[in-house]
DNA sequence: GATATATTAAAACAATTGTTTTAAACTATT
DNA sequence: AATAGTTTAAAACAATTGTTTTAATATATC
């Protein structure tokens, strides 16, 4: 009757259910939806097919879990690394810190770069075709990013036209993901690519740089 | 012996092979290599699930034919683009001409927008995971770009440093997949998504004017 | 220890996948 | 008209898909 409730597991050995969830975010991130099946998942959790289906429902299921477990509170990492310098901030807040700041979260030099790349990826495969119900990312994570840099630019740079700013967040997210993309390509490819490989690093501060001229090309008069 | 070659052919009948051909471009972009089966392919055709292999060999060829029937033209088509600004500029090219030049025929509004903006969608899943032979889509279509983009930009911004060069023009190229990406995405979406829907020239006008910014961050002192 | 519940395991399910085979139909050349 | 080659059509192929069923095993509660 009383089922034990695996969640804030301290202990090393990980439930079903938590390695069903880790194998999942893996191969969904690295295969996609469609290109992995639940008998890839199992055989990467150690574990029967039929526990996917028991634990989760379905297979559309489990790829939702994922998401709740980690792409939102991703999401509200770069909401919160956002506000943090809003609030950390004198008068003025800095356009190239609140910037730098959304990026490092963005591409995840602070936690786990590999994760974060990996992640970036799904969000990007669900850009394209959508295995989430019905607008929920749109909803549950472009929007609310999209909103919290909005009310930060607005802050932060006064004299910027507000019809302007949905083109101006884009333009910054458009590079952090381009960004994310080829650097994981370049990591796949062969080694006949002979294309400059570039550090992150120098990358971030470029995309800092080239968006903060950008933006003030609407406000320097 | 003699077989009926049908290149080039004006007959408003169209052969079995081109209407796999237009049948398969339409899924792929829509769904994916792996969302899309040869039996989608053979009833959007009008023709029989054998013809495919018939004609192609395999699922994986007939993708690659895609490829070459139209995005290799298209990428020749944004090279073009570039060298023609390049070109029929006096002395000094404009930098905005350039940028607007490449970003008209990126979105397609020139040509055929709708298909233009599916087969972006087609290199943005490319990006994320091949389904073309190693490395051939960064030797036949990312390196060319970029390479034509690279020559055209050290003589427009002649003070520009040639080690950013690679970073802007990924910063250029991201914008425009992500405004793709954003389009369709909305385009998709349902009614209750309360977000601003944008113009499209609105929307190259401002990747144009941000990037130009952008680049000249690095020559003005 | 007996009973009820939760979890695992293996097998079977029906549906779909890419490909091949076989035979029929069509087309052109002799 | 007969023959050879090309193209279509239908069926069968083996493999894989997500899901369900059935039974066995473990775990907890009384």
């Amino acid at each position: 009757m009383v089922s034990q409730n695996n969640k804030n597991n301290d202990s090393p050995i990980q439930s079903v259910k938590d390695r069903l969830l880790d194998a999942a975010e893996e191969l969904f991130c690295e295969h996609g939806f469609e290109g992995t099946s639940i008998r890839d998942i199992a055989a990467s959790a150690g574990c029967n097919i039929a526990s996917v289906n028991y634990y989760f429902g379905s297979k559309e299921k489990l790829y939702e879990k994922v998401w709740q477990r980690y792409l939102i509170p991703m999401r509200d990492a770069r909401i919160a690394s956002i506000n943090k310098v809003m609030s950390q901030a004198k008068a003025q807040p800095n356009l190239e810190d609140l910037l730098k700041s959304f990026a490092d979260t963005f591409v995840g030099s602070i936690v786990d770069a590999n994760r974060a790349s990996r992640l970036t990826k799904l969000m990007a495969r669900e850009y394209i075709d959508s295995h989430l119900p019905t607008n929920m990312f749109v909803n549950e994570i472009i929007k609310p990013t999209i909103t919290a840099m909005h009310k930060a630019l607005v802050k932060t740079c006064p004299d910027l036209d507000e019809s302007k700013i949905l083109l101006v967040v884009f333009s910054v997210i458009g590079q952090l993901v381009h960004l994310v993309h080829i650097k994981t390509m370049l990591e796949q490819g062969g080694d006949d690519l002979s294309m400059p490989i570039f550090d992150s690093d120098e990358a971030i501060n470029h995309i800092v740089k080239f968006s903060a001229a950008g933006i003030r090309a609407y406000t320097d008069k």
